[in-house]
DNA sequence: AACCTCGGTCGGCATTGTCGAACGGCAGTC
DNA sequence: GACTGCCGTTCGACAATGCCGACCGAGGTT
């Protein structure tokens, strides 16, 4: 039995499936899509609903991710060691730079923000921990990218999604960014994801240097950057120094 | 095929138990507290693993939860009607009572905290969404309990923990606190779970009546009580307001 | 250096999940 | 109001599938 158990790789497929559909799905849409027969899909759905995976519309019989995974969805923020190691360095720099602070992590081809720290005025803004960032158009995603810590291959095969007319789509640009990246030891993003957006972002190394993560801070892009459309030096040096400290706290020797 | 699947129940008693011990897991403790042979419990984690609801410490080959649990967990936030239709009430709430604001649903023998807002102050708070309350030791579990939104059997077997010593643990004291809920449509909790804090939380209801949910308020005994130890009046009426008003939104048609 | 513990692997067996067809309820339609 | 799709659910037979328990090798400890 070398290969992974079927079943519950079905039934992660359809977790997936559920929580990318923003609305709830039938079953027939749940079997169609993954090729299963009905009753198959029917039988992995009823034993996710009986662990409280997923939940039933009782009135139109859909299916929606269950209550079980929230907790369990903090209970992973509980026990990851970067984001409670990096969460009085993140506050800092989030104090330090007055502007927003994300932590974020490579999952299945996107960033997932694993902490968010507000951006330290009063202005309502909305927790996006738990979140899915673009590896290729946000601050984090570029420096995990650079740095190896998720690959790189399928950006280049076939082309991302443009956001703005800044987003980087063009493998020839990317590689060229990355390399950037990789020399000086930071990313930026500039209008690439949002209009009037900017952030910039650096690496975090766990035991053995191996890159396990990045922070970042982000807001308007006047604010990012100078007024030539380049980012702050000193705010580069407040992010690198929480970089490092990170670093260095999750046991990466020196860098 | 009536019964549920075998290795998908067992993988989801897996998540839970990493879920529950805040530390990591090594293989032997997996399989032993699950009465699992060693070479299954292997294969679920190594599907676990396979689909990111786990992660392995390379060090120690201990187990953790993964990081997929976290965008599952917060995409189930985004699709749960009973929290989407109460954030503006529960913000208006938070405003008007001047109080930490909680939203809960039951889960396993527990509360679910699906929504929270902070007290209006700037002190520090800790989110707790996510986190899983007692069921008969916080206003929101009581209000469940006394509306059967959750079994009150477990609780009047065998003796729930007794976290101060006002915590209601007799299931003599149980029901009677239960039956004047019932009664007058909210419900309180006063130093019980944890000495110089209270709250109060009435039932939200969905579609035909059931109650689906509760929201309370909770904060500093003193800004909670009165001087007799009793709730306020003017929060129990803004709190009932503001429950009637997410039920009517959820369809419940009159309360 | 021998031991012990722990995570991982392997092969045989039968338990287990899968499939496809048939059922029953619901809603929209003619 | 009967008809007709559609959809979630049930059922039974088959064999593929995952389960078990013994075995391996590495790391740490005594």
């Amino acid at each position: 039995m070398a290969g992974p158990v079927q079943s519950i790789e079905r039934a992660a497929a359809i977790l997936r499936l559920l929580a990318g559909g923003s609305r709830r799905l039938g079953l027939g849409e749940v079997a169609s899509s993954l090729g299963l027969a009905k009753g198959t899909a029917h039988g992995i759905l009823r034993t996710l609903q009986h662990v409280d995976f997923v939940e039933q519309d009782p009135a139109t019989g859909k299916y929606q991710l269950g209550a079980a995974l929230l907790h369990l969805g903090t209970s992973y923020l509980d026990v990851n060691e970067l984001r409670s190691r990096s969460i009085n360095w993140a506050d800092a720099l989030a104090a330090r730079s007055g502007e927003a602070v994300r932590l974020g992590t490579p999952l299945e081809g996107r960033v997932l923000v694993i902490h968010h720290v507000f951006r330290p005025d009063d202005t309502l803004q909305t927790l996006d921990v738990g979140a899915l960032l673009p590896l290729h158009a946000s601050s984090l995603g570029k420096v995990l990218l650079a740095f190896g810590a998720t690959p790189v291959d399928p950006l280049l095969e076939d082309e991302p999604e443009a956001y703005t007319r800044h987003t980087l789509v063009h493998p020839e640009q990317l590689n060229r960014a990355l390399g950037e990246i990789r020399e000086f030891g930071w990313g930026a993003e500039v209008q690439e994801m949002s209009m009037g957006e900017a952030g910039i972002a650096a690496p975090i190394r766990g035991q053995g240097g191996l890159v396990v993560g990045a922070i970042g801070v982000s807001g308007a892009v006047e604010r990012i950057c100078d007024t030539k459309g380049r980012p702050q030096p000193a705010l580069i040096t407040v992010l690198r120094e929480a970089a490092r400290a990170i670093s260095r706290d999750l046991g990466a020797a020196r860098w």
